[in-house]
DNA sequence: GAGTTCCA
DNA sequence: ATAG
């Protein structure tokens, strides 16, 4: 990355751990480029649940592997739903990203790419769709701030806190299955997405 | 606003 | 049935 990780805040779920400002302005406007380059081949999409419902985020992905939903059910596969076409590749800033924060000795091979506009929100989930579920996620958030809610795998409390542009967090141990979802945007409070709204890149090993 | 339960 |  164009600048080392500053620090890492506590917080009191272990395994959960917060990198606030871990990507400066500058990183954040090359990935961001990145981001939007891959989105001219791999264009953003309004995937369904399994009952048909549609998200309120958008999707798109980057890598070898990405999630999908539709009405087949959940799943991670190597084409995008909409052109048949792989996924464009990752952006070696983030396999970078990823070993600097996780230390896992295996690089992600899947990118989901989350755009939030409006009142786009994502409702607490637990992410198991991938094999190795002892493998970090690692999000990284762009554009708009967004209120995340976590709370532990078995469920019973939550907390939100506000992720900004450029902060990056990670489940991982023992938080690797905690309950997270996106409770609402705070629109407006960032330029960085073009038409406004945040992007969430989520790295993971899906196989 | 936060947290729980239910529905499908 | 699902991250709705």
């Amino acid at each position: 990355m164009n600048r080392p990780v500053i620090r890492e805040t506590p917080t009191s779920l272990p395994g959960f751990r917060l990198w606030p400002g871990a990507l400066d302005a500058a990183a954040q406007k090359t990935l961001m480029d990145q981001v939007l380059a891959a989105a001219e081949t791999a264009p953003f999409y309004r995937p369904v649940t399994p009952g048909g419902r549609p998200f309120s985020v958008e999707m798109t992905g980057m890598g070898s592997l990405a999630w999908v939903s539709d009405r087949a059910g959940y799943r991670y596969q190597p084409t995008h739903p909409v052109t048949g076409q792989p996924w464009p590749p990752m952006p070696q800033t983030l396999l970078d990203l990823w070993d600097a924060l996780t230390g896992w000795p295996a690089p992600p091979d899947a990118c989901l790419v989350n755009l939030y506009r409006g009142e786009a929100r994502m409702g607490l989930h637990q992410d198991r769709d991938e094999a190795d579920l002892t493998a970090p996620v690692l999000s990284v958030s762009l554009g708009d701030t967004a209120v995340f809610r976590i709370g532990p795998a078995e469920g019973g409390k939550t907390h939100g806190l506000k992720l900004a542009s450029g902060d990056v967090c990670a489940l991982m141990g023992p938080a690797r299955l905690a309950r997270h979802g996106i409770d609402r945007l705070l629109t407006g409070s960032s330029q960085l997405v073009p038409g406004g709204g945040r992007i969430n890149l989520t790295l993971r090993r899906a196989l």
